[in-house]
Formats: C-alpha cells, structure tokens, sequence
DNA sequence: CTGTTAGCGCATTCAC
DNA sequence: GTGAATGCGCTAACAG
C-alpha cells in the first residue's frame, strides 16, 4: 500500500455522479445547475455522491452545447504596466463575482502580437473581450467584428469604436493640465512623454491648450513636429527615463519652469533629478504627472496630477460584457469615466 | 442592403471547411494540425475554404477529445503587487510562444478566495498551473494534488511543495542582508515590513543572523514577537506606508541607523521621509530595499536592494509546465533562482 | 495519404 | 419531477 495518496486516474464526471446517486445524467445536472426543480431528497442524494466523488464540473464540456465559455480575454499592451493594473484587477474581481475568468494577453506596445493574439482568443471561444487601449490593426478589428461577441474598448473616448468604450478624453486631461500650469504662473513649459498613442493625445491636447492660452500662432497639431520642447521616451515610462528626460530638456532649453508628464512614474524621475540637481520644486520648476499613482500623494514634495478611475473603468467594462452576455443590449454603449487634475505641491 | 457589414451567424465549423474543400473532416483537420502527413493539393485546398470562411478553429471543442486545454492558470495574491509583475509577464510570453494562454486569478492575501478560485479555475480543465507564493490553504492543495495536473509553485523555497517549485530563500536573503549592512558598520538596525508569509521569513532569516552576528543571546524565532525594532504595514507594501513605518520607527526607536525593508517600494519611502525630515542618507540612515524594482537604481541617492529573478522565476515555471504537458517527467522539480544584494548608494 | 466510426462531458429538446 | 435521445465541434483509433 503506497504512502502517497492514490487519486483516481481520471477526474469524475457527472456520469459517475449520477451512477453514484442511482439517477439520470440529466436529473444530476439539473441538481447542481437548477436545484429548485429537483426533490430535495434527490438534490442531497446527488449532493452526496458529489461529495464522495470530489467532483468538478467541467465548464468546457457544458460550455460547448451551451454555447458559454464564461471566460472573458483581456487583452493589455504590456502587464508591467502600473498605469492599467488597477483596471485588470477591478476586471478579474469583478468577472469572478458574477462567474467569469479572465484570460489575459499582451499585445505589445507596438501592436505586433495583436492579431496573432486576438486570434488566440477567439479560439477559445471567450464570451467577451476587454481591451485596455483601443484595438489599432484593422485585422484584429476584423476578427472581433466577426466573432460576434461584445468587445469594451477603454481608456479612451476617441476614435471610432468597434463596440462599447469606457474611458475618457485624452486631449482634455492635456488642456486641462495646461490650462493648470498657466493658472500657476508657469510660462515657459516643456513636456516629457511616453511615445505611445494615449500619452500622444495628451500631448496634443496639452499644446493646443497652451497655444491657446499664450496666444501663441504657430500651434501644431502635427504629431512629428512640436511647438513646446518635448522628450520622447519609449513606453512603458519609468522613473529612470523621467530623470533621463529631464537632463535632456535642460541640456536643450534653459530656463524651462514646468514640466508635464505623461506619467506619474515619469514625473516622479524628473522631480528626483530636480533634487539631485539642487533644483527647488515648484520654486525653480513646477511639475504635473498623470494617473494619481500610489506613490503619487506621498512623493516629497506631494505630487500634483490627474486623477482617473482606473478601478471603476474595469467594473464598468466587465459590467458591460455580463450584461450584455445576459441578454441585456448594451451594444455601442460609451462611458465617460472622466478624470480631476489633483493640485499637490509640485505646482 | 445594409452599411453594417453583414457576417453569418454562426461562426464557421471545420465541418463548413471540409465541405468547401470537398474533403472529409478529418481531413481538413489534419491539413491544419499535421500538415505534414497530407498532400500538398489538398492542404491548399483546405487552406483555401479556410480563408474563405474566416474558420478559427474551437480549442475548447478540440480540447474536449484530446484531453488539452493549452490553458494554464495563474494564481496571484493581487494583481496589483508590482514584485510579481515581471514573473505574470514572463509566464504569459514565454506560454504564448508555446501555445499557452494564461488564465489569471487573485487569492486575496488573506487565502479568502484562495479555495474558490481554485476549484473555478480546475472547472474551466486548465493544463497546468502556476502560483506566485505558495498554496496555503488545505482544501486548495488537495483540490490540486487531485486535479492530476503540473503545479510550479514559486518565490519561495521553503515548506513542502506541492509538485516543483521555482524560488530563492527567502530566510537567506534575510540573512545576507543582515550581513551587509553589519560589514557596513551599522549596529542599531530596524525593519519595515509587510505582513505576508514571504517578508516574515525574511524578517526571520535576518533577524537570527543578526543575533548571530552582534553575539546576542535574545535571538527570537518566534514570529510574533521580535529582538529588533519593527514597523509592521499591511501587504502590499508602498512608498506612503514605507514612509508612515519610519515615522513609526522613529517616534518609538530614537538612534537607530539603518532599516531593512521588505520592498522597495517601502525603502524608497522610508528614504523620501528620511529626506522631508533632512536625515542624511546613508550618514544618518542606511537603507536597503528588496525586489531591484526598475526605478531602485535610480532614486537619489540610489536604492541598495537584493536583486530577484522575477523574469526567470516566470519563465522556468512556464517550461516546467510545458515540458510536463509536452510528456517530459519534472515532477517534483525543485529551481533556485538565487538572489544578489546590490550595493548603490543608500548603505 | 484519406476516410469511417465513435466518442470527449455535458446541456438541450422533447417525452413521460 | 424525471428520463432518453441527440448533438455541440472536434480528434483518437482504426481501416482502407
């Protein structure tokens, strides 16, 4: 007699349960899925039998008459990135609440595994699909559109949506961060930004806003060229290449007064290369992230920046998906989850 | 004729395939999986009726049969602890190239929704599965020793795994930089630390070497009380709570000159609060973190931490499982990914 | 190289 | 309230 526990070989199946309770496949099933029209007597029956079987329904199986995989894909461009975590989180708990799992993927930043990736998925047969970002090659467009499932796009409210869209507007965060640094006195502004197609939006937003604002008649809003110094920094932002940004736009524009930054982890480098400069923040140089990151209110000093919900954009965009997998229509629905620029001390 | 492009309603079966192709089912399933064993004509063919129909082909019906899911799920406290952020992305990629999707869920740290998950996710028949940390509760071991199938647990090295496990010491860790920081010349040393099972062995490993190293006779293992000053904040650890323990430290332990921290996180707290109360770093206070997160090298002055291998934890386990569902015996594997204390400029 | 048969484990549809 | 038959979409096993 072996030590080791001896499992049986193969998993039970409803079939060994019904055996086991001396009832019909169907009546087992209907035990567990839809207890209120079994007998009682037979419910514990087949309670027992599940029991003394260490039986596990097999979601796959039932799943592929029904037509309900109860899994969702969600599809992130990278997962160490902080900005979204929240997001996936309130997703997967959200999702698991109501039944669901979340099977996730990266598409890369540069969308390079973004169909072979949406493929992937649809293979599985996901009863729905969540972007964080919008869906950029048109083949994965295609795919999605075909597969006829709900897809929630998020994190941005332009474009033109394949279906639902939970987000907010990218170039309003910009202008209203310029129209906060004008507000603070600053003239003569520089940008450090991800290269990434939100933060370029933001961009955008921001110098129109400032063009605007300064009067300004040479507005650009060719996204190549730039009116304001700008630092480029490949996505995903961190704090070394914030501090790196930062000696690059002082090497290259002398007597810049603020910087905004297309992320709070971004910002939190330039404010650290500031102090180990001797500069004094906002004295010397005022400084505004973006995605009022954990850190962000506890940064010496405090950092200002925009507050968005990530939390809430992820059990929007899950609540959304169950919805409409439980029949309601929420077919083109879109959320503006807005956002709030949160003065701290660094402007 | 509508402007909304019009797809079937039914996505394409194999079966529509083979009948496009005028080939038997099996057939055009083999064209597709073993394309090698069908001749050229016909693969074309089948290729053909393939594009014409958009077919993907159902993994879950395939599955079914073959008794493989290529689903491996993970399992994470939260999601939105960034120490095993780079283990979930490396797991993710390096089971994509493979044919993987990861299915993701979160234990609590607390174990609270450690069983159910478990048993959602064996549901959904998963080919392997991967745990940052250990499995804790009873019920979910068992559920997974029964489940038949590879199970890496990882970041540790301690108890008794499950199936492999891929990880470090973390009693070692603890140890080495109890080490480092007496070659230093500290000997008034505290530690700021979360509250999950990793950092209290940490705690542990350190705090025995010290007693060893400073001759003491007090040495505790007792985990609930401690020979060293301590400030316990609640898992996961980040840089407002690493700055709320020094305030802590302080208040209670005037003198002391150097903290240990459980993650970087809290040291590049314990440093920003150090710095808002004009302490110098490291004359005053020597710091040394955990985890080599991406912004540790460079913080000002630059975070001393123990460096993991977060990347290789996640892509050892997922060829583990691999290699497992591939045919090739690993069961009981047991990997050290080892650790290295960096030395910047907080010690 | 290609086809036929028989399920995988369960839910749907109809009968009793 | 319970059960028998049928098939979801695909692949393993065996024939040709």
């Amino acid at each position: 007699m072996p030590s080791t526990p001896n499992y049986p070989a193969r998993a039970a199946t409803l079939h060994d349960v019904a055996r086991l309770a001396d009832v019909s496949l169907i009546t087992a099933s209907r035990a567990l899925r839809t207890p209120h029209v079994v007998s009682e007597k037979t419910r514990a029956r087949v309670q027992q039998a599940v029991d003394a079987t260490g039986y596990i329904p097999n979601l796959l199986a039932g799943g592929l008459k029904s037509r309900r995989s109860f899994v969702v894909a969600g599809l992130v461009p990278e997962i160490s990135v902080a900005q979204f975590l929240p997001t996936v989180a309130a997703l997967t708990t959200t999702l698991a609440q109501a039944g669901y799992q979340l099977m996730l993927g990266q598409t890369g930043y540069d969308h390079g595994r973004e169909e072979a990736l949406v493929n992937a998925m649809i293979g599985r047969r996901p009863d729905g699909v969540v972007v964080t970002g919008l869906v950029h090659t048109a083949a994965a467009r295609t795919r999605l559109a075909r597969a006829g499932i709900p897809v929630v796009e998020t994190w941005d409210l332009s474009g033109d949506p394949l279906d639902m869209l939970v987000g907010f507007s990218h170039e309003a965060v910009g202008a209203a961060i310029a129209q906060h640094l004008y507000d603070c006195g600053r003239r003569r502004v520089a940008i450090a930004t991800g290269n990434d197609h939100r933060a370029a939006l933001r961009r955008r937003g921001f110098e129109q806003a400032w063009m605007r604002l300064t009067g300004a008649s040479n507005a650009s809003s060719n996204a190549s060229s730039s009116a304001l110094p700008v630092a480029w920094v490949p996505a995903p932002s961190n704090l070394g290449l914030g501090r790196r940004a930062l000696v690059e736009l002082l090497a290259r524009h002398a007597g810049i007064d603020a910087v905004y930054c297309s992320s709070d982890q971004l910002a939190h480098g330039v404010l650290t290369e500031a102090q180990s400069r001797g500069l004094r923040v906002p004295e010397d140089l005022a400084i505004c992230g973006f995605g009022d990151a954990d850190f962000a209110a506890h940064t010496y000093p405090a950092l200002t920046t925009v507050q968005i919900d990530s939390v809430g954009i992820g059990r929007r965009a899950a609540e959304l998906v169950i919805a409409r997998c439980d029949g309601t229509n929420t077919r083109g629905t879109v959320v503006d989850t807005g956002f709030r620029v949160v003065q701290r001390e660094t402007t």
